[in-house]
RNA sequence: GCCCCCAUCGUCUAUCGGUUAGGACACGGGCUUUUCAUGCCUGUAAGAGGAGUUCGACUCUCCUUGGGGGUGCCA
């Protein structure tokens, strides 16, 4: 019978949570998904500085925001310290560590690595790793304060929490050494390695707040989608095989495995990951997607319903435009109000041409007048303005009514987007819009 | 300095000795439509360098170079 698979996730609550980190938790969740097994969190609190509630509840949040469940209750390490101390005191007594006054600071309590031989393991991601015992070096595992050492405190839970997978960083790599040791001084099994490769910014460099946004909250903030950030994180240092990409997490855990996994650095690409952000919002569905937009309008001080015009059929246009939701509501501000801003760029361009007021006053009649106000009827007569005009295409005619009637140059189509507004509105924008030119206030 | 690891388009990656080295992002061109988008078609673009093993190397071995990690009474 298969020993059943246990793995965890064990960050120190520092308040926020680096991408770094989470995609480690994202590559133990989905290793314990896929085999069955369990996928643990245990707080790695003995920092009492950094430690607060608040910092707990952040970490929290963000698994949770990511989906990212945990089997069992969450595992608080400081709730150990009397068991690490106790076993300290055993390392001690069977003589694989001794006490020192190191730099005077007091005596603190030192596991001995072996002078002679090799330790070696079997990573699953990095292959056959070994190091001369002469290479390594004594390290402390109680400090003079009598406080437990990360390494120490790190492996004591694994053995109690029974972990039998350890998915963590690359930066751990040499730390496995150590750490290999202290199983075997305790006499516990050793568990099973996968490291992985870090995630660096353009220039190779270990991924910081300095590159950009770094934090988990900031992806949410931002307007990226938890299954977005999960399937792009997913995406570095892994790959199912075949050429899947925007993937649902079925489809993850079910292709998900260590040998598929690289070695090698991976660079963090946010073009890819808004392209990918976008996938994601388009396939969201409508109701869903419209909450997240009526929580932009009320942030950006506006009303939720549109000044015009069906609002889900508004949104359907809307929705598969939408990268993020930090774009919204931009450029489609002018289906909610009239005193939408007006794009420096789009109005120097389009609007400041010779006889642009003439222009606009006259296609204001001209849909004051149009018999029907409808898309194919609207497209079809102002094609036949502009060719009666000479005009090579409908730009010289579509541009200058986006800009007058939406203030920018891009949104939805044209003619949908006068039609949302209505005759009566987009009659009135043109007008305003020309008589502002004159004055010279546009 | 010493120790460990890594190396395919600009980026993320596929390939597990024999391929016109494939896909995606980004970028360029075209079509739908010289309106915003989408969609479709399409172009540019890669095995770091050098030895060796082999009938045959991106793939295996070694060296060089480059990069990353570690070298705390941090985690």
């Amino acid at each position: 019978m298969a020993e059943q698979v246990r793995v965890r996730f064990a960050p120190s609550p520092t308040g926020k949570v680096h991408i770094g980190n989470i995609r480690a938790a994202i590559f133990n969740w989905l290793y314990a998904r896929h085999v069955g097994g369990e996928f643990l969190l245990r707080v790695e609190d003995t920092d009492l500085e950094r430690s607060t509630p608040e910092a707990i509840q952040t970490l929290i949040e963000c698994m949770k925001w990511l989906g990212l469940d945990w089997d069992g209750e969450v595992f608080y390490q400081t709730s150990q310290r009397a068991h690490h101390l106790e076993v300290a005191q055993m390392l001690l007594d069977k003589g694989y560590a001794y006490k020192e006054n190191k730099g005077g600071a007091g005596e603190c309590v030192i596991f001995r690595m072996p002078t002679e031989g090799v330790i070696e393991f079997d990573d699953l991601v990095k292959g056959h790793m070994k190091k001369m015992a002469k290479d390594t070096q004594d390290f402390v595992i109680v400090r003079s304060d009598g406080s437990p050492v990360f390494h120490l405190a790190n492996v004591l839970d694994d053995i109690t929490q029974g972990v039998t997978h350890i998915i963590r960083g690359d930066d751990h790599v040499e730390n496995t050494f150590k750490h290999i040791m202290l199983f075997k001084a305790i006499g516990a099994p050793v568990p099973k390695y996968a490291h992985l490769p870090m995630i660096v910014n353009n220039a190779g460099k270990p991924y910081s707040k300095r590159d950009g946004s770094a934090f988990v909250g900031e992806f949410r903030e931002l307007g990226y989608l938890a299954d977005t950030l999960f399937n792009y994180l997913a995406l570095l240092g892994w790959a199912p095989g075949d050429d899947r990409e925007v993937m649902t997490r079925e489809e993850m855990v079910e292709a998900f495995s260590f040998d598929k996994c690289k070695a090698s650095p991976a660079r963090f690409d946010m073009k890819k990951l808004t392209w990918m952000n976008g996938e994601y919002i388009a396939r969201q569905p409508a109701a869903e997607y419209a909450a997240e937009f009526d929580k932009r309008l009320v942030a950006a001080g506006l009303p939720i319903e549109p000044l015009g015009g069906n609002k889900t059929e508004l949104l359907a246009q809307i929705q598969g435009r939408t990268k993020t939701y930090a774009d919204l509501p931009g450029p489609f501000a002018c289906f909610f109000t009239e005193e939408f801003p007006f794009e420096e760029k789009a109005v120097a361009s389009r609007l400041h041409t010779e006889g642009m007021p003439e222009l606009l006053d006259q296609l204001a009649d001209r849909f004051q007048n149009a018999p029907v106000f409808e898309v194919a009827a609207l497209e079809a007569d102002i094609k036949a303005l502009g060719e009666a005009r000479g005009d090579k295409g409908m730009g010289p005619l579509v541009h200058p009514i986006r800009v007058a009637v939406s203030g920018g140059m891009t949104g939805i189509g044209l003619f949908e987007m006068l039609v949302f507004l209505g005759r009566e509105r987009t009659v009135e924008r043109l007008k305003r819009a020309a008589q502002r030119l004159r004055e010279g206030t546009l």
